[in-house]
DNA sequence: GTCTATACAACGATAGAC
DNA sequence: GTCTATCGTTGTATAGAC
């Protein structure tokens, strides 16, 4: 879909059906033929997400390591963060998704595919002593997805992100070890 | 400012002057005799940001305790997260900022202001042995931006998101415990 | 199915009276 | 300074030919 990047780039609003017809290589008309009307293209770039998603889960899901796991799920979702066109998406997303409720849908569809599967894999961690049990499993993953949400609100192509999210997402979930800390 | 609200609500393409008008209780010809255009308008509100900041800032940095100053700072910054309004505003602020040179200005400054003063905090922290001296000042001061952004994407009015902002940006910063760890 | 042409509505910004 | 009225533009979506 050459849409996403004009959508990425100027945003939903700014985004006219002329160019989108353009960039596809159609006319305007042929496009109100393909989709019922604009916001319908838009969705079109998210519905693809959750098949995806689904197999980045079941293949976490079947790894020996749970806490590996939980670390693969973040690079991977991370994978994008260093594209800035992903920075621009996602922030459209949540603007949309507050206002298309069909998009609403397929976003919600979407992120309880990624939490479910963080949180069983927390769990998995927990009842191996690798994650503070005191964490709420489901809790804890949202958090790791707030933090990955982050990582791409200040993408930027230099830097991969992954490394630092690692750490991040480990010192977050590691049982935190009092006797070393200097502040309680 | 009662645009805010609107453009929190709405996002900025989708509040009309009109609008804005009736909500701050004037004419539509009246906003463009104090506004030079409609982004002016929005620009207004985050312009207000920069002395606010900076007074965080330096508060931080008369604290005697540099760990707990950082803590104090991602506490103030994230003290607006439960409110969804704040993440309307965030993420309209993000999509303008590239498009209004004026308002990317005024972002940067207000970003440049709190970035220096979490460096220097990091940088105290580490003189005194309470941060891992591997990490960078400065990008870690970004990576604590960007944790606290992830929490403003996922705002809950009913949950307070600081406890756990807290937990995670500690694990962060902490020196890395590498005999407690179970994945190397 | 794909095109061109256009209807029709909405909105930002201005003009000009008071 | 503040208003009302409106201009001019833009853009979604449709109509109808091919």
């Amino acid at each position: 879909m050459a849409a996403s990047e004009l959508f990425a780039a100027h945003g939903f609003e700014q985004t006219t059906t002329a160019q989108i017809a353009k960039a596809a290589g159609i006319s305007p008309g042929s496009v109100f033929y393909y989709f019922e009307d604009k916001r319908a293209v838009f969705r079109a770039i998210f519905q693809r997400d959750l098949p995806l998603s689904q197999v980045l889960i079941d293949e976490a899901l079947s790894r020996d390591d749970p806490f590996e796991a939980v670390l693969e799920v973040v690079g991977r979702l991370a994978e994008d963060a260093m594209n800035p066109q992903a920075t621009g998406l996602l922030v459209e997303l949540i603007r949309q998704a507050g206002r298309d409720p069909e998009l609403t849908r397929a976003v919600h569809q979407n992120a309880v595919v990624i939490t479910d599967g963080l949180t069983t894999l927390i769990q998995r961690c927990q009842s191996a002593d690798l994650v503070d049990a005191q964490l709420n499993p489901t809790d804890a993953a949202h958090w790791v997805q707030s933090i990955v949400d982050g990582a791409y609100l200040s993408a930027d192509p230099e830097r991969d992100p992954r490394p630092m999210l690692r750490r991040i997402v480990r010192g977050f979930l590691l049982p935190p070890i009092s006797d070393r800390e200097p502040h309680v």
